[in-house]
DNA sequence: CGCAGCGTTGAGTCCCTTCAATGTGCGTGG
DNA sequence: CCACGCACATTGAAGGGACTCAACGCTGCG
């Protein structure tokens, strides 16, 4: 098994894959250390600031890459400048669409960013090469499609307060649970981002968000530190 | 070539396959003719009535189909009641979800559906045995990813009356043109359906549409018989 | 300090919802 | 055949939740 393999052979893997966060994700995880190796080679370790974009939406993109750390949010923007926030990504994620080469959406950093850029036409290579690449790669985008579909449930029937808890929830999710019930974390997206992702306005986020406080749901430090005390009652929120 | 052998030998395929319409879509479109005969074997042709469910929310289904005829509409349902449709698929498309057995949605046929419903077991070592099905499926979830993410841009950020004119131009690209720039077909939802796939109520959706007739946009004969004289006029009313 | 970026808060407005009534098409049964 | 009932759709009036516009607070930085 490929999976395994490649585990049990790190001894012949590129120094700088060795510690990386996305060596056992979606891409990396599966790939043989040949194939590791090769991929490697010709991969780039790049930071990328907060706010910089990774891809443009329109654009032709020749490149895929890894997230090795901070979060990324995957946009769409209208002509007359409407913005929807579509997805997050997280460490180890994979970011890039494969079969078509001009991306529909925009990458951008959320946080400061670390990834692993890779050439394109080599990942597509391996791909068609490596069925155990594909698999997981289908894997991620059903994943990804589960996702999307469950937050147009939040972005079509949920109120302005259920939409605030649905993202503090979302991102109460990727972080460390402190103990069995409260979770602390740093938000990682302006109060204008969430606006994006929540198809709302600054203002009713902010004021959702001051609503869930006084209603001691979350506790807040500092803007974007949040505690959530109680993950049952964040749940309750969000009736679902 | 896959694709090229099965297509070579249809005199080999099951008798019901040979004038289906998922013949050549994303599943049986890419099995060798061997295994066309071994699927064929397992499948059955089931006619379900418009409003019946496929495949209910939470269940675990041991079953996949592929859309012969008519719209099946994708839903998820809040223990409340409120409720949203998250796709809407069209022959031949393949229905299922890879991987995972209890289905985080209901599919529920639009309109009189007739399906090609084979064992999950089956299709799944098919897919690890072939290739070209995996991409195939992966190509199909890929395109279903980018739709729900335009449809987040609706839903999240699109008014009313935009919204209403995207699901018109949505199920407009899924029937014939009749002209280089008029299209005519019949809805395939209810004004309640509507309301659910737009995040709206059937009130405001019934507004729209008579705005959109009144302001010349559309025709309708019926109810459900929709005449767009002009698509690039229905474009420019979602200003993307 | 002064400014810029980000977040909060308030007042007023508007778009969509809610509630309610009416209209339309269709199948059923008298 | 028409009356009746039902499901679906339209229309109107009133209300409310989110938006718009505007002011203000906080924090970091040149």
């Amino acid at each position: 098994m490929d999976v395994a393999r490649s585990k049990g052979s790190d001894a012949g893997t590129p120094v700088a894959c060795a510690s990386c966060q996305a060596r056992h994700g979606v891409v990396c995880g599966v790939l043989s250390s040949g194939q590791l190796k090769d991929l490697g080679r010709h991969s780039l370790r790049r930071k990328v600031d907060a706010g910089s974009e990774i891809v443009a939406q329109g654009s032709e993109s020749s490149f895929y890459s890894n997230i090795m750390r901070g979060v990324v949010k995957l946009c769409k923007v209208m002509p007359d400048g409407r913005q929807q926030i579509v997805d997050l990504q997280f460490a180890p994620d994979f970011v890039g669409r494969p079969f078509v080469r001009e991306s529909t959406l925009s990458a951008e950093a959320a946080t400061d960013v670390e990834i692993c850029v890779f050439p394109r036409d080599l990942l597509d290579r391996m791909i068609s090469e490596t069925p155990e690449l594909r698999r997981s790669l289908h894997d991620q985008a059903l994943k990804e499609l589960d996702a999307a579909r469950e937050w147009m449930l939040t972005l079509g029937r949920r109120t302005a307060e259920e939409k605030v808890a649905s993202l503090l929830h979302l991102i109460a999710t990727h972080a460390e649970p402190q103990t069995a019930t409260t979770t602390v974390f740093d938000l990682p997206l302006s109060r204008a981002e969430i606006a994006d992702f929540l198809g709302l306005t600054i203002e009713t986020v902010s004021r959702q968000i001051t609503r869930l406080r006084k209603s001691g749901v979350i506790r807040i430090e500092k803007f974007r530190h949040i505690i959530v005390p109680n993950m049952d009652e964040m749940e309750r929120m969000i009736s679902a």
